[in-house]
Parts: C-alpha cells; structure tokens; sequence
DNA sequence: GAGTGGTCTAGACCACGAC
DNA sequence: TCGTGGTCTAGACCACTCT
C-alpha cells in the first residue's frame, strides 16, 4: 500500500537517507522552506551534508512520497502548498456540479469559542497545564448553485487559529485551507476522513432543505499540518443519495 | 496519490527502465513466472538485459508500485499473489467481528448462465464476432456468526471461468479469487470499488433478515487479473448502518 | 548558457535468509 | 558460506526551464 509512511513516527534512523529525510522534514517544518517555495538543489544539499547525490535523490523521494515536496524537471524542489480545492466534494455527486463547474460558494452560520472536550484535546495534543484550553466552534453550510448541499461543524485548536477567532465570519473565504495558511500559517497536509451512514435530525435537515430523518452520509475529518499535528476536525452531512465514492483496491 | 501506473496504458516508451518495466510485465504476464514465484535476480537481469543494476532496479520499483512484484531482503522477487483475504469486509464493521477472528462463511444461493449485457461485454472486452458471449451469474450471501451481512451478485465471463460453470456450488470456496487462481489460472491483481447508498427491495431483504426499504450501501467492483483485464463483475449490498470506511486525503 | 531534476553507469559494501 | 535485495558512491550525459 502506498499507505503513508510518517517518517517522523517511524522507524527510520536505519539508513542514511532515512536520516536525511528526518532532518529535511524538520527543516521545513521549522520554516526555513515555506510552502509553495524551493528547497536547496539536489547538488547543494548532497554538498552540504557530504553525500553522494543518489543518496539524497532517495531522501527527497521518501518526502515526495509523503506529500511534503513536489519536484519539478528543470525548475527545482519545493515544498507542498498542501491541500487545496474542494476535496470534500470527492465524496459526493450532486446534480449540476462537476469539476469545471463553478466551485461551490460556503456560509458561516454561526461562530463560538467553548472550551475543548476530553476528545479534543487528546486529538490536538493541546497541554491543559495552565487554563482549560479553547477551541472555536463552526457550522457551516456549502451550497452550489444556491441549492444547500453540505452541512458541517468545524473545531479549531487555540491559540493556533486566535487571528481567526478575532474575524468577522463574514470575512472568511469560501476556501478554509488556503485561509488557514494565509491568516494562521498553518499548512493542511493530509487529512483522514472516516465514512459512516446516518439520519438528519429536525436541525440539520432545515439547514439542507431536507426532510427530518432524511439518510445522510457521516464524514469525520482530522486534519493534519506539516509537522503532522491534527489541526482541525470536521464532521460533513450531505444527502446518502448524492453519494458517490470510488476506491482503488490493492 | 500513489496513485496507479498501469504500466501498459501509458506512455513509459520514453525511459529505458520504463520499457524494461513493460518487458518485465508482459513476461510475468505471459506466464514465464507465475504468482508466488521468483523472477531472475536482479544481477542476471541486468546481465542479461546489457543494463546497470539500478536501471533494474527501477524497472522493479515500478512494477512493486503497481502491485505486480514484491520484494523480499535476501530471498528474492516475487510475482503477487494478488488480493486475497476479504477486502469487501473493509467497508463495514460489524459486531463480532474483527479481523482476528473466525474469516465470515459464505453461501452460493444460485447459480446460472446466461447472454451477456452490452455493458458486460464492454467490460469484459468480450468478442461476439461468432456466437453471443455467455457469463455466470451467481447469487451469494455472507455470514458472520450465522448472521447473514452481505449479498453479492456475481458476473464471470465465459470462457475464462467455464472450470467454474461445470462445478457443483456446494464445491466453491468461501474465498473466492484464491479459487479463481486455483481452477481457472486466474490471478486478481486489484479492483476498483464504487460505493453508493440504496435500499433493499423485497427479496433483498429477506436474504440480509432485514425490512424491505432499509437503508444499505451498495459496492459495485471491477476486478481485473494481472494482465489488467477485467475478469470480474460484482455488486454488493450491506447494512447502511454497518458502514465504515476510512481514506487517506492528500 | 546556466541551473535544475531525470536517467544511467559500474562499481563497492551491508543486511538478510537459507543451507 | 553464498545468493539475494538494500544502501551508497562518484561520476556521466540528457531533458526541461528560465534568462
């Protein structure tokens, strides 16, 4: 499976470009190489660290396999911009809607600061030494073509995202990633995404123009940064009839 | 993602280990070596291919990529086995059930052939130049713990499976595509799932001990063989409540 | 033309598995 | 001990991108 490897968490200090994969990674996480930029050439860095290139070349393809940087023939290394898009719209098809459609436009419903369930701060590793942590509560409602289609409910860790708890939620973007990394300097990586089947309740199905106890498919999201902290969980509603998800099976 | 090269479909003319690797797949494929045995060692094929060693061995990386080859530290490299296990099982969740224990029983309720669709022919790729091309159809139901959980409908071109269509259905494995290997020399390399939200009709949901209407999640699977044909039709159904699926999202 | 990553070579030595 | 794949070296030349 080309199931991830997280280099971090394994065990990796066997080879040499294991090694030099770990002190790449960190070098990017701690900033020195932000998203969207170049990394030092090949040549450099085999330099630099006393290596023969192929030994680097193995390094960077242990980082090109986890999603971390992106090569290009002639113009040079750089480091993922991450996630992007509407990935969450994988999961569904809904009339009217496809990949050179416009993208689906999003409304923040309601915004609030609450402190952080057990749940959450075991998932965001937030240390409650000092005060009970806070996160902020979103619902939020994605719709394309004026027809409501996606319900959510977004938490984020404090203080990583306080620039956003201080915003207008009419100011948010449609696009949650890129503002994440523009407001909070937080890169979304990878995600995880687990399905499940369910009913809407009376709220929810107000919200989505759909009938009370009307089946509904469940995403549960966790959100990953570059360092590989979950940085943000999300629950997803849409119609159990739109949909559709296709998987390669190994 | 990782996601797949079919080696065969695209354009590897270019490299020379790209088109080692197609040589490589068409030799495994015409059956010099066969499923779980080692193919020549990387030092003769370089040898006897007038190539570097790690020309080889990139030419071997794409095809452990692809699931065709898997490697082993000292012993060798060996054609896949292909997929075995119950991987249907990895969209639901039902209690008493994980994967250490007992594997789930199945149970062939019927058995027969009959003219194939145009859809199946165009799946199939089967040529109807001279006579109209014949598949089985079986109807199959699942059980964990004597509690019946998925039902399957079968569709298996003729000729490729005729050793199947002259058995008794009491004599079919539980497991399927081992079988398929065994009797028909038949290798499942990987599949494609598509997953959907139904409801059981009647007759559905007599077979699952269910209402007529419950909500189920439909799997609709190609399966294709080492060459990369497609050799397998199957749509599943299971309780809508039972579902679980897990993705990676990059 | 200069700089980047992509391909390829011809070796060396290491780590694992079987005998 | 031997054969296997795994790691690493120190080069060469090719293909792409930008100026």
């Amino acid at each position: 499976m080309s199931t991830l490897n997280y280099l971090s968490h394994r065990t990796l200090g066997q080879s040499q470009y294991g090694k030099l994969a770990m002190a790449l990674r960190e070098r990017i996480v701690q900033g020195e190489w932000k998203p969207g930029e170049p990394i030092s050439s090949e040549s450099l860095l085999a330099q630099s660290y006393g290596v023969a290139l192929g030994t680097i070349r193995q390094a960077l393809a242990l980082l090109v396999e986890d999603g971390v940087l992106q090569r290009r023939h002639g113009k040079g290394t750089f480091v993922s911009k991450g996630m992007s898009g509407t990935p969450m719209l994988r999961f569904f098809r809904f009339s009217g809607f496809d990949e050179s459609s416009e993208p689906p436009s999003s409304h923040i419903l309601s915004s609030r600061l609450r402190s952080s369930s057990a749940q959450e701060i075991s998932a965001f590793g937030q240390n409650s030494h000092n005060s009970p942590p806070q996160v902020i509560q979103l619902e939020r409602l994605r719709s394309i073509g004026q027809v409501p289609r996606l319900l959510e409910t977004i938490v984020l860790p404090l203080p990583l995202f306080g620039p956003l708890a201080e915003m207008s939620t009419d100011l948010w973007d449609d696009q949650l990633y890129p503002m994440y990394q523009v407001r909070c300097g937080v890169s979304i990586q990878h995600a995880q995404d687990s399905l499940s089947f369910s009913q809407l309740n009376g709220t929810q199905a107000k919200r989505l123009h759909l009938a009370s106890g009307h089946p509904c498919v469940l995403v549960e999201r966790q959100a990953f940064d570059l360092a590989g902290r979950c940085v943000e969980l999300r629950t997803t509603r849409g119609d159990a009839h739109s949909f559709r998800y296709t998987a390669q099976v190994r």
